[in-house]
RNA sequence: GCCGGUAUAGCUCAACGGUAGAGCAACGGUUUUGUAAACCGUAGGUUGUAGGUUCGAUUCCUAUUACCGGCUCCA
């Protein structure tokens, strides 16, 4: 073997862009340990990522990490960091001998990886003590930091312990992978570990209960929502905006049935590519006849389509529905509102003509980077292309593909691209939401589909008279409802704006043997004027019903009334997250709300 | 589906091989409050479900359902 020389190797910038080297030379050094501790253990593959690093080890006795193990791990790799050792790159310059070496020492998987990279200069790197010696070696092209004086022990944490399957393949066997993270310095480890815990308090989940949002139960099954009052206000707010934005560009809405029998399944091609995620019905227990509880909404679309003839006058026709629909996922899928098996999509088809196919994608990146506005959320776009198993003409999805990024790049939009990772049916589109601290979720899609058309042989005259097949667009701008709304309760930390907000107001009377006639009057006043307002008559103290509206239910507004209000047919007004704001007249206060509901404004 | 974990009062959690306890919420009473938790009391549980081991299971075992952390898949 050969030893590498490398510039600068004994000096590293503590940066930003350089902390994924620190993580990976920890994740050498965690595996150094793991080996140490539990000489059984294989290793596979521990890459940085974007806040940490994970190792995969299969642990051939099958032991699994425990949390006193993790402790052990621990010490060991600050036992390993204070012997400052040095990383050193070798070029492996006998490919056969090391894999053969890797197999006499069971590790398998390093040797499968050697053999793939054979003939790309592969190497090693040494962990070496002062004399030299090499106490541990990984098959890595690196780079590392020059030496563990880099690697902090107060500045990594053991996380989690996962199962992972080795590169990623269900067919492969399960391994366990060790997730970490690692800092130049114990305050940055501290700041990402407080960022994890505000996390955690606006996980959509905690807040469903806190808020008394939604619910699933056992008795119905696993992903499938019960929408409670409060969130099922945020959704009719959420869904009158849909529908009014939907008329003014130009879009009819539809409305079509939650099943169908097999054979519109048949003839769309599901039943074919998704029957493992439809749930079927029986229609009788002595009928073979099945029903599908539809899984998509876009067959119905296009049947409606069918029901009249067309022309290339006519097109575009966008087609809207608020579709629900069911799919059954892998057990281990799911989660709160994010994944779900029965959810509404508000789904729409555009059918077209070739020469329409650009403006209409046009459109609907307005629409979509207009709604995201609203909610002050950011995106990030990803085009993916034709999959490895696919339906339609070649010469068709490269036609698509090229429709889609024409109408990106015209506009100057930035976008990733995802080979391989269309749909079956035609490429995509993704438009991934971030939400306030930073994780995305894929919300809005654009899928273009030259599938469909053919299969239902669907058409629509030409100018010259001519029959030709009309282009099918697939989009939705929240994605589903639940996701969407689970993405809404985390990104305003369950403190949604006045206009989506499931109670606006609070009104609390001083006293409730005096003021009380008062508050119910005002509290008329403002239900009649569409405000969703409560009146909290209880015989609680003020600071009481003042803390549980702002804090614990996340009101937006609490109206204090006593002797002053009344004389003065005003209230003295608190807002969420500021405090006092002073006192208005209760029609001032009214307007205020209002103007404030109707444009939706968000802090 | 896979690897691992969890399931106790409405919520958050505690305890234990000898049939469970707290805080908050709820309910009753006292208090009538001037801006982010008043006080006292009452009630509330087949310990997820079904089996098994045991003199005895909520605790141990098995299965199952749901949820959680991931992998795979996905709106």
């Amino acid at each position: 073997m050969l030893l590498i020389e490398q510039e600068g190797q004994n000096k590293m910038e503590k940066t930003q862009e350089t902390l994924s080297v620190l993580r990976h030379s920890t994740s050498h050094v965690l595996a150094q340990a793991v080996q140490k501790l539990f000489p059984e253990a294989k290793l596979a593959i521990g890459p940085a990522t974007d806040d940490g690093f994970y190792y995969d080890f299969d642990m051939t006795e099958g032991h699994t990490f425990t949390e006193e193990d993790f402790e052990k791990i621990e010490a060991e790799m600050k036992a390993i960091v204070k012997q400052n050792l040095t990383f050193e790159k070798v070029e492996v310059e006998d490919v056969d001998a090391k894999i053969a070496e890797f197999k006499a020492e069971g590790e398998i998987y390093k040797a499968e990886l050697l053999e793939e990279h054979r003939n790309d200069n592969p190497t090693l790197y040494l962990t070496k003590d002062k004399d030299g010696n090499v106490l541990f070696n990984d098959l890595c092209a690196g780079p590392h930091v020059p030496n563990t004086s880099y690697i902090k022990g107060n500045a990594f944490k053991l996380l989690k312990v996962a199962g992972a399957y080795w590169r990623g393949n269900e067919n492969n066997k399960m391994l366990q992978r060790i997730y970490a993270t690692a800092y130049w310095n114990k305050e940055d480890l501290q700041a990402y570990l407080t960022m994890i815990e505000e996390a955690e308090k606006r996980d959509h989940r905690k807040l469903g209960k806190q808020l008394d949002l939604f619910s699933v139960r056992e008795e119905i099954g696993g992903g499938l929502v019960l929408w409670h009052p409060n969130l099922a206000v945020v959704r009719e707010e959420i869904e009158n905006y849909w529908r009014t934005e939907h008329r003014k560009r130009g879009y009819v809405i539809v409305q079509t049935p939650q099943i169908a029998k097999s054979k519109l399944w048949e003839i769309s091609g599901h039943m074919d590519h998704y029957k493992e995620n439809m749930f079927f019905i029986q229609k009788n227990e002595d009928e073979d006849e099945q029903f599908v509880v539809k899984p998509m909404n876009c067959p119905f679309h296009i049947l409606i389509y069918q029901a009249n003839r067309h022309s290339y006058r006519s097109l575009p026709l966008r087609m809207a529905e608020l579709g629900t629909v069911y799919r059954k996922e892998k057990s281990g899928a799911l989660a709160g509102l994010t994944r779900v098996q029965g959810f509404t999509q508000d789904d729409a088809h555009i059918f077209c003509t070739p020469e329409q196919l650009v403006s209409e994608i046009n459109e609907i990146i307005d629409f979509v980077s207009d709604t995201m506005k609203i909610f002050k959320m950011d995106f990030e776009v990803e085009l993916s292309t034709r999959p490895e198993s696919y339906v339609g003409e070649l010469a068709n999805w490269e036609l698509a593909e090229a429709g889609l990024k024409e109408a990106m790049d015209k506009r100057g939009m930035k976008y990733d691209i995802n080979e391989g990772d269309g749909a079956f049916y035609g490429p995509k589109i993704d438009f991934k939401v971030k939400d306030a601290i930073g994780r995305t979720w894929q919300c809005a899609t654009i899928q273009l589909d030259f599938n469909l058309p053919e299969r239902f042989n669907i058409k629509y005259q030409d100018r010259d008279g001519s029959m030709k097949t009309p282009v099918m667009l697939h989009r939705v701008v929240f994605g589903s409802m639940e996701r969407f709304h689970g993405i809404l309760i985390e990104h305003y930390a369950g403190a949604f704006p006045t206009w989506l907000a499931p109670t606006q107001v609070t009104i609390v009377p001083i006293s409730t043997d005096k003021h009380l006639d008062y508050a119910e009057a005002i509290y008329k006043k403002m239900r009649n004027a569409g405000i969703r307002v409560q009146l909290d008559d209880r015989s609680e103290s003020m600071n009481y019903k003042i803390r549980e509206s702002l804090k614990e239910h996340k009101v937006p507004y609490v109206c204090v009334v006593g002797d002053k209000e009344m004389e003065s047919n005003s209230v003295a007004i608190r807002k969420r997250g500021v405090g006092q704001v002073g006192t208005l007249s209760v029609d001032e206060f009214i307007d205020k709300i209002e103007t404030e509901i109707k444009d939706k404004v968000t802090e």
